[in-house]
DNA sequence: GGGACAGGTAACCATTTGATTCAAAATGAT
DNA sequence: ATCATTTTGAATCAAATGGTTACCTGTCCC
């Protein structure tokens, strides 16, 4: 079933799920170097990729003793429709996403 | 000061708040016109619409007795530039958002 | 088999959310 | 001046969030 704008909307509210989400847009990772950046407890992190997962945002996928995660972009397709109804913004501003991602992780 | 992308998605996160979204999307509204088509006291979409001028979503000036709310999509552009980010999506498909629209108040 | 590593689950706690009802404040109308 | 309208605020309550620690289950390697 496809996951609801509610969920994914859900998932994105949260700086330390956007961060992961950034970390995954790289590459896939196992579950425990996604949580080692954090300052946070191993099953904190697991909690915030079931979240993730739920809103259809990650898939996992179990090799051996590691879950992988695997970022699915597609899944912000339904809410990035959704918002662009309300503005006739430009296309797709790779500089003000790069100038945010920078913005995000200095937060940290 | 620019809210945050936790408030934006946060706001967005919860389908009342997008419904009121969508109907401000036609016109600027009284707060308790815009209470009037949901089952919730006028409290209850008092403070859903406190959420949505924290998050920059929505403006509201007051007139005499009737507090006008305006709705304000430049707001929505950082979190769609950031979303954007993690996919090369179609500009603006007005057809699907549309149909969006459409599905979101069927489920009312 | 035994031990280390990867990850999930359960129980728990503090805080926040989303709703309620009732009261209060400000404005407009008579 | 009184009364109705519009909106917010306060107190309350149940449920959900976000984190913790502790335990449990697999899996890999020796």
């Amino acid at each position: 079933m496809k996951p609801a704008l509610d969920a994914i909307f859900h998932a994105l509210a949260d700086p330390t799920r956007r961060q992961i989400l950034t970390m995954l847009l790289e590459d896939d990772m196992a579950v425990t170097d996604v949580a080692e950046p954090f300052d946070m407890s191993l099953a904190a992190i697991s909690k915030h990729l079931r979240v993730l997962v739920h809103a259809g945002l990650v898939s996992q996928e179990r090799r051996g003793r590691v879950t992988w995660c695997h970022l699915e972009p597609q899944a912000l397709k339904d809410a990035s429709v959704w918002m662009q109804g309300f503005g006739q913004f430009e296309p797709v501003d790779l500089d003000a996403f790069e100038a945010f991602l920078e913005r995000e992780l200095d937060q940290q």
